[in-house]
DNA sequence: CGGGCTCTTGATACGTGTCAATGTTGGTGG
DNA sequence: CCACCAACATTGACACGTATCAAGAGCCCG
């Protein structure tokens, strides 16, 4: 069994939030950073496997990932699993939950990761008193949403080569983007289950995919990972590009 | 060649919106009503097979669909498509162009379609001034995301059959809740190749997939396109059901 | 009347899944 | 410190689902 994940007091205040100084968010103003410190409820631990949010629930929360990687996936009744979406550190999870009804995916993190614990009953008074964060959750609400038009496209469209490609690319770029990979680590911490089920394939045809990968010099498996080697290798055979990294929003 | 679209002055005032009077969307509040009716600049006609808006592109607008059928994709450069999802009346497109850079999908009309015009630039004072409504732009994301959520799970871990009888229980239910199709009219108007990208596979694995589902009296094939006879029988097989049908918001 | 879609069907090829066995690694407890 | 175990990764043989190729029928519209 997966051990619960913890709920603590805030250490980290909004004021101090290490994610805010990086030039890649955008910058709040002091009533919304105000706004926002007040927002938050608190942190929460949680090992890799641990499930943070469950399918189903009502979840009276919604997070941002402080650090650490996770994942959003769907299960069908046999058990059969799809994940849908990897989350990096300045994500927004559970904002489906909060706006819906209940959840309709679930969410797992992959290493130890910190959450901040927003009160999902006050999110109406976001909308209200700062627009501009209101503005930026739509904006979030839209990214997701194109990336997953991506994967859509990826697993519906491309070959198994390809969709790898796509997916590793892309996970660096995230990955890279959130300053969870450098130059200097380039690892993903994810099992070749994870990538089967992301990319809709076996495990074992997702292994003897990812060889093909790995006999080019485009990867190396390695401490329960990968290795991105050479991303662009991989971004030609998908035939993808990240979009240019621009400034974003994150709450 | 498509024909241009056809963009008209406004016939509809919101006011007397025919969606609107439907049961099953959120009442405007007087303000609303006012503040989207300055909101809307015109109206759009679009003819089955029109591209309404292309990927790549910086449009200066966003729609709302008032009728008819329409769907949004993408494309890999040698031509492969992925349909991503459909849009019926109340359902808003563009907002992906309007709060990133540029349009990352197209979408297409299916039947003669009317959207009504709204202009980007203003889009922020709508945050500002009414956050309600900017809280319904982000309910309406979400809601695209949690749909894009199933569909992906449907392309990456149910079989041909299971994918093909979901994907037009789907369509059954959202044409049900917009009003597109009633209990007399139970006719889908997409053709085998729509299917086809839509689900991931071939169009004669497509067609194959189907005549199973014709033999067994769920859906009958007709006019360019599909009547659904028996949406039960077709959620049973896919191991899906539709979301308890809720008040939502449209704009 | 012809030409272009769409739909249909059979034969065959190929990509991916399944099964089975083995190797590797890291953690746990004696 | 070693033995054991549970995940995870790897590999080959074979089965099956889906793609591709090909041909033809029906239909709408110019």
């Amino acid at each position: 069994m997966a051990p619960e994940p913890r709920h603590n007091p805030i250490r980290v205040s909004c004021y101090e939030c290490p994610l805010r100084r990086m030039k890649q968010f955008r910058p709040f103003t002091e009533a919304e950073l105000e706004f926002v410190s007040n927002f938050k409820r608190g942190e929460l631990q949680a090992d890799p496997g641990t499930t943070v949010l469950v399918e189903g629930a009502r979840s009276a929360h919604l997070y941002t990932v402080l650090s650490g990687w996770g994942f959003r996936y769907k299960i069908l009744e046999d058990g059969r699993r799809q994940i849908l979406n990897y989350v990096v550190p300045g994500d927004m999870i559970g904002l489906q939950g909060a706006v819906m009804a209940e959840m309709q995916h679930s969410v797992e993190a992959l290493t130890p990761t910190t959450l901040c614990v927003f009160e999902r009953s006050r999110l109406f008074s976001l909308f209200e008193r700062h627009a501009g964060l209101g503005f930026d959750l739509t904006w979030l609400a839209a990214r997701e949403e194109t990336i997953l038009d991506e994967h859509l496209l990826s697993v519906g469209r491309r070959s198994a080569l390809e969709r790898a490609s796509y997916l590793l690319a892309f996970l660096f770029e995230r990955g890279r983007v959130s300053g969870i990979v450098t130059e200097e680590r380039r690892h993903v911490p994810i099992t070749q289950s994870h990538l089967a089920d992301t990319l809709g394939l076996s495990i074992v045809h997702t292994n003897k995919t990812l060889k093909k990968l790995s006999d080019r010099g485009l990867i190396l498996w390695r401490d329960r990972g990968c290795e991105i080697l050479n991303a662009r290798g991989l971004e030609d055979i998908a035939g993808w590009a990240p979009g240019e990294a621009r400034i974003r929003p994150f709450i």
